[in-house]
DNA sequence: TTGAAAGCGCTAACAA
DNA sequence: TTGTTAGCGCTTTCAA
């Protein structure tokens, strides 16, 4: 072994092996420990491991066993709230079971999700928890059976029939709108999220049951796009606002777009909540500190983190096949309340009880 | 080669050489590129590894040259919006140069940063980007002599001289300041960072400095300190308030706080910036979508990470030894204006302009 | 300019 | 229960 001057070499198996007087293959069998080794000899070892300092090399043990103890976590944008609180769940849980987490920002770019692929698949690493790939079908296809194993988180993979683990998106968007129905709101407006994101359209759909289910005509003049993020709530609400402005409600799609429409309702002379009640979707952090806190459904991010993590350490038969669903809930803070008086006055009922 | 059925097996520098009809020397060498080798048998090499799919096994690589293509970034919490902006500049820099960027999300728990290290050292990589340890000094030493590379981002690595790269903080408090200033306000608070935040102590000395070069009497009062956290800054601001709340604007130690605050001011009836000039720092994406939108100073987060990517990637021997500065600068908002009457009207010169 | 061969540190048959 | 040995896939002397 060299010495620590040298820099980052370390005590090998063999230093440890010669020093206990032992093969490299016991020391490997403690280390390992499932297999079976003399108690006396494995209490040496482990003391003799411990005096030098030794510290297994994972690069090693990879390329002996073509495995990897990592895993992968691919996502169109780090910056986006939701997704590092999601990244949180899966570090906290990938840690206890000894997994180390590898982070991948793709942008929803293909060229950086394809590099970040084949950069997987080359250090070995097996599992990728991965948010919406912008990748084609076939090229996903591709790195499956070189055998990566994806597990899609929050939104389903292109096509594919991966286990997929999300939220109760539709049941969200219905919760909020109910929400707002039952405050009196009857003009509800709705923020969609991009259409290329199949999330968007089950919240949309959930507004649109709450509509139906309260026989709310929909209008589709009170439903716009967007992209999730503050910029796209604040240019959506624009566009709201350009169409007529005929609504008392707002269902944004997630919490950066309701706090973009937020800070551009405001500028435009809105006060929220009393000439207009918002409702956003996530709960991130931030929601508690708008002004007025963001009422908004809760999705429980490091919960679908930690969930994602457990799928990959469960033994595949066991694995689920398809959608694993993650309850949500509805969290009431300041940005919602009843219609101003105009509109609201004709029915006194339920308002205020959920 | 086994068959793509097989699951993860590809191609090796084996398969390449016995159809290229050369030694897997040669192989190596054409790939390596920096060797020397006739521009026939490379041309040729070539296109059979490009035939066969073939694909370099980066941990085979690692295990033989001791070295990793990863690189680390060690930072408290994922989740604040300036550090994940800062991990998206590490990261499209790293990718540019064909590093990987590993993201440890520390929590600010010596024993988390200890296992990461730990892990990172099991996995040869050579190279950590660190936002702040909460490990002691002889810890980071041990880690130092094991070979790892520490390069500090935005704050100091504990009592050692590594290099630091950081932003202009003592600079950029003093722009806050005399910003306030210069639009007439006299009685202005300051909710400083955390205190084992070396920065906060910065940013805290840009504010002195700018009062005094004022004239204007500091008043201990008028500066509490808190978590970077919105949490932290609405119970800053709270305590401000409780101690009298004879202040006409804030200077908050990062926009998180600067939210917190603002949040918590409009709750106690004051407007902003009617009542309340508040300036906050990093200039974080949400920072201009708050109500109204917020003065801040202006950090590059994504400089950052790339500047960091760029000192690995310079030889050893050019690289600065101590710390990179980077810029600050003003970014006004809506969140600033004249102090309210009462204390305002005394001047007319200098307000607006800066 | 190329090839043979010895590692890098660990694991896993297979034997003993 | 333990040791011997042959890889894992790549790099890098050293010779040719």
């Amino acid at each position: 072994m060299a010495t620590s001057s040298e820099g980052i070499s370390r005590a090998t198996i063999y230093d440890v092996a010669k020093e206990a007087g032992v093969s490299s293959a016991t020391v490997s069998r403690v280390l390992a420990g499932r297999d079976i080794v003399a108690e006396s000899t494995r209490v040496h070892v482990t003391a003799v491991a411990e005096r030098l300092g030794y510290r297994p090399n994972q690069v090693a043990r990879s390329l002996s066993n073509r495995t990897s103890d990592m895993v992968a976590v691919m996502l169109p944008d780090i910056t986006n709230p939701f997704f590092s609180e999601l990244v949180k769940g899966v570090q906290s849980a990938a840690f206890e079971r000894g997994l180390t987490t590898l982070i991948c920002n793709t942008e929803s770019d293909p060229a950086l999700e394809r590099r970040y692929l084949d950069g997987l698949l080359a250090s070995q690493v097996q599992y990728i928890l991965v948010v919406g790939l912008t990748l084609d079908r076939e090229s996903v296809q591709r790195y499956m059976s070189a055998g990566l194993t994806f597990i899609a988180l929050d939104r389903p993979l292109q096509h594919s029939s991966q286990v997929l683990v999300q939220s109760d998106n539709r049941g969200g968007g219905e919760l909020a709108v109910r929400h707002l129905i039952t405050l009196n709101h009857r003009r509800i407006a709705h923020i969609a999220g991009p259409v290329d994101v199949p999330l968007s359209a089950d919240r949309r759909q959930g507004y649109l049951d709450a509509l139906r289910a309260a026989n709310i005509e929909v209008d589709d003049a009170l439903v716009v796009e967007s992209e999730f993020s503050e910029q796209g709530g604040a240019r959506a609400f624009e566009e709201l606002d350009r169409r007529g402005g005929d609504f008392t409600a707002v269902f944004a799609a997630d919490d950066l777009i309701a706090m973009g429409a937020l800070a551009t309702a405001r500028q435009s002379g809105r006060s929220v909540p009393e000439d207009l009640s918002l409702v956003g979707f996530d709960d991130v952090l931030h929601a508690r500190f708008t002004a007025p806190p963001l009422t908004t459904v809760r999705q429980d991010a490091m919960a679908m983190g930690e969930r994602a993590v457990e799928l990959i350490t469960t033994p595949e038969a066991d694995r689920p096949t398809d959608t694993v669903f993650l309850p949500v809930s509805l969290v009431l803070r300041g940005s919602t309340g009843l219609p101003p008086k105009r509109s609201a006055a004709s029915r006194k009922d339920q308002a205020w009880s959920d």
